[in-house]
DNA sequence: CGGCCGCCTTGATCTAGATCAAGGACTGAT
DNA sequence: ATCAGTCCTTGATCTAGATCAAGGCGGCCG
């Protein structure tokens, strides 16, 4: 409730928004996408930009719609997914504060989202038009760079999940998950932080959380771990992948 | 053997490769990586493309591989292969002649090629320095959106591939597969070719060849399609997709 | 306080697709 | 003609993971 009200409460145009020098004016600044910008180039590009903001549950955008503009996330949990005919859904992707995301349509001939974005969370975000940002990318080798080697990573990103999701078995993207989510590491132990629901994570593992829920249970039988709500200890990193 | 003679006689440095005004040094200037850049541009970058041939079955580049080229092909058949620690393989593309491959890992921090290359079929290519095509591409706006959305096209083909291999069954793939593969449509009937050895089209749509066997089979028993050798005969496109 | 709701776990059962095993058909070499 | 090799098909069986069904356990609200 108290995240809710922090964002709820301003209106849209009750406040110059991105002013110069303001916190998020600077953080935007430097993100990689914007760096390369000079400061007149960054300038005009910011005054373009509009504050957004979503309760928990609210959709961003649905896959299909046409895309004007792509977004900075400042505050929240975005999640990226894809919901199929019969209503399945895939988590693709969860995005956390200092990113952004959609960047990438902004230079397909097909101007429309290619995935759905819905809040996890009530989230505060800028939303940055595309057009003008791309006009600026033209102009500037330095951000087209950081843009293709931004592409680039989240294509080669695609593509290790093409491969764990057919060459390896859910237990193995599991602690694939795990590793990837160790906060802490002493010899061959280490601490894992659950940042996100059971059902979220099993999605984004394409299996159903009865299924996550078994494999956590399996390992902690094992042995192997031992779970504390969203906390979990591993007690031997090398046990923890006996199918290599 | 016809077309391995074709290619392996020629020596690399027999004679000059694409001289200017060659019908491969046309071909390689229309293609949309490199027509957005001016003819002395292009000489320069030419000057640097080496020729490469390959026999059925031989490896371009391995999955891990530094990458210092990308690749045209010209002649032949390349697959794009995914292959795990215990020797599983996962067929991700295969490219046919006109097309680059490898140029999106130019941008990436990880010179690597995240994939391994290897040939369907005697094949001839064009060996391009990724160094030089990156100058050129920094140098040339028009080049650089082109590009941009070159790999953002792959991008979303692999959001697309992830989609299938979640939320749809192998049944819903192969139906998908045929549909792109027809060549002909009177109706709702239809003429699909497969170009492709059973086996490695398996593998593309992440199944076991006995299931796509298995599969077919079915359909063919529902009288819904034909099959002759590499010729497939739908009878009624609609009947083709029941499970939408 | 009791009731409802969202999230997770656990057990029982089902099934799509893999795996194992055995040919058949074609191709090319000896 | 014969043998070997590659590719495909078919049948029998197995299994990872899904689905169905039934609680458990906070948290929140009247």
């Amino acid at each position: 409730m108290s995240a809710q009200e922090a964002i709820g409460d301003k209106g849209v145009l009750d406040s110059p928004f991105m002013e110069s020098g303001s916190p998020l004016y600077e953080t935007l600044k430097r993100h990689y996408l914007f760096s390369g910008l000079d400061q007149k180039d960054y300038d005009s590009l910011v005054a373009g930009v509009s504050p957004k903001e979503l309760r928990k549950g609210e959709v961003l955008f649905h896959r299909g719609d046409t895309a004007t503009s792509f977004y900075f996330l400042d505050l929240g949990l975005i999640e990226l997914n894809l919901i199929a005919a019969n209503g399945e859904k895939k988590v693709l992707e969860v995005v956390s504060p200092g990113r952004t995301f959609g960047e990438a349509i902004a230079f397909m001939r097909e101007i429309k989202y290619p995935v759905t974005a819905e809040a996890l969370a009530d989230s505060a975000l800028c939303q940055i038009p595309i057009r003008g940002y791309v006009d600026l990318v033209y102009a500037n080798p330095d951000a087209c760079m950081r843009l293709l080697s931004d592409v680039c990573r989240h294509l080669h990103a695609r593509v290790r999940e093409i491969e764990n999701l057919t060459v390896q078995n859910a237990h193995h993207r599991l602690t694939s998950y795990l590793l990837d989510h160790v906060v802490e590491t002493h010899d061959d132990e280490a601490t894992v932080r659950l940042e996100l629901p059971r059902h979220v994570i099993a999605s984004r593992l394409s299996i159903q959380p009865e299924t996550l829920s078994r494999l956590l249970r399996s390992m902690v039988d094992d042995g192997v771990l031992t779970i504390e709500d969203r906390v979990i200890f591993v007690h031997s990193l090398a046990r923890l992948r006996p199918y290599d």
